[in-house]
DNA sequence: AGCGGTCGTCAACATAGATTGACGCGCAAG
DNA sequence: CTTGCGCGTCAATCTATGTTGACGACCGCT
């Protein structure tokens, strides 16, 4: 590792299961190399030929896709500690864009670094599955979102998402957050355009649900938020009860 | 295995790698046991406490999510030879609904019985591991028909979606297809009020891209469809060449 | 200090899709 | 043979969101 803090995808990890010592060393083979990136730099497009995943080091992410007439989609923000790739490697090309929500820092390390974890660790390879899987429910919650919930519900979901995953590493977390994507960015993730994100996290503002300061958002009222989309927290908890010891 | 015909998961994986005698045992026992469902009736449901994973024997079923005021989203259809449950692995109870859409069978097994697999094939391991990331960015497909797509468009999509899955098993297939989901789940599955499904079908239709007669459904114009939604096939071939051997 | 770009906001207008209610066909149950 | 229900269809109306265009605040650059 070429960073003397403890590997954020370490630690978010631990967060689920005891890592023993050459899981963790494992880990940190997959952090070996890092390369830095600018706000929206590309990190890859759909239809590259994909050997590689990455690790989050520092900096907020997102990956994408675009229809050929300019619509975008965003599928998934990613934060340090998190994996970037699993969709695309079941596929020789990419199927998504990555690119940089702000500056930031990852580690790419190739498809077949996986192969040392399936050899050796069955236990690191039932987490690795779980946190595929993880994120596949992830993303069925944004498809429910966005194909059953108006403007409102679907902003009230995609910060209470955030702020769920932001406090795993980041216990004393309070209900407030740093928001570094602007509103264009926040609507192509949500199926909206720019201008009603505007004028719906502006309603939100005046009803009492949020408030802002700057680039911070503060959930004041967490719970009626939760309510209104039925809100489950896929981060705190997971069911390792199954793994191999 | 009960039935004397071959595995359908056996015959649908084996599609992208070769399986070796472990592997075939190993797949087959998950398919020791088997029961029957009839049409619409509930496998399991959101919040139940969940231990299984299935498999498809026979027949359509289908994921789906509700909210509590009754809106209800549709999340995936399920073939003979798909495994149930991956966005359901990570959590103690379950996060999404699972129903038949027609009469059929599945065959439940332990999470656990996952654990032999991990420790034992490392092949079969980066298979399965291939099938909930390939499964991943197929919902992420969906989910960009629902951001970013009208109605027609949604519906080229799905029908497009399956009829690509349903050609890895039935090399012979044509562009015709039976469909026994009706329009009210279709535009559960889409975003969509029954209404305008039934609307933008009959409009299709007439502009000659599908036809349908009874139960099926012919794609007349597939090209067309696959240009009007930039389709991917995320089923016919996969990446495996960083498999460990 | 001036300047061009990004970003958020607002308002006028356009429209895709939802909602509601009605009708008819086919089919299974009595 | 009737009855009732699931299903597809159609039309009238309503509404949430998109579209376009404009403006002002801020911020880094010259």
């Amino acid at each position: 590792m070429t960073s003397d803090k403890k590997s954020c995808l370490v630690e978010k990890l631990s967060h689920y299961i005891e890592l023993d010592e050459l899981a963790e060393s494992q880990l940190a083979s997959l952090e070996e190399h890092e390369r830095t990136y600018h706000r929206h730099q590309e990190v890859y497009s759909e239809t590259d030929e994909l050997k590689y995943l990455y690790v989050v080091k520092r900096g907020w992410f997102y990956s994408y896709t675009d229809m050929p007439d300019g619509r975008r989609q965003i599928i998934r923000v990613l934060h340090p500690g998190d994996i970037v790739g699993f969709p695309d490697i079941a596929f020789e090309y990419a199927t998504s864009n990555i690119r940089a929500a702000e500056d930031g820092c990852l580690c790419p390390f190739p498809k077949q670094k996986l192969d040392a974890i399936f050899e050796k660790s069955p236990r690191l390879t039932a987490l690795l599955f779980l946190m595929a899987n993880r994120e596949l429910a992830c993303v069925i919650d944004t498809l429910r979102a966005m194909g059953r919930m108006d403007a409102r519900e679907r902003l009230a979901y995609f910060f209470l998402d955030l702020t769920a995953r932001l406090r795993i590493t980041n216990k004393d977390m309070t209900d407030t957050i740093r928001m570094p994507m602007n509103q264009h960015e926040i609507g192509d993730a949500l199926g909206l355009t720019h201008t009603y994100v505007s004028k719906t996290i502006r309603e939100m503002e005046n009803a009492g649900l949020i408030s802002r300061k700057g680039a911070t958002l503060t959930l004041a009222q967490e719970t009626r938020l939760e309510d209104m989309v039925d809100f489950s927290d896929r981060y705190s908890r997971l069911d390792t009860s199954w793994f191999p010891s």
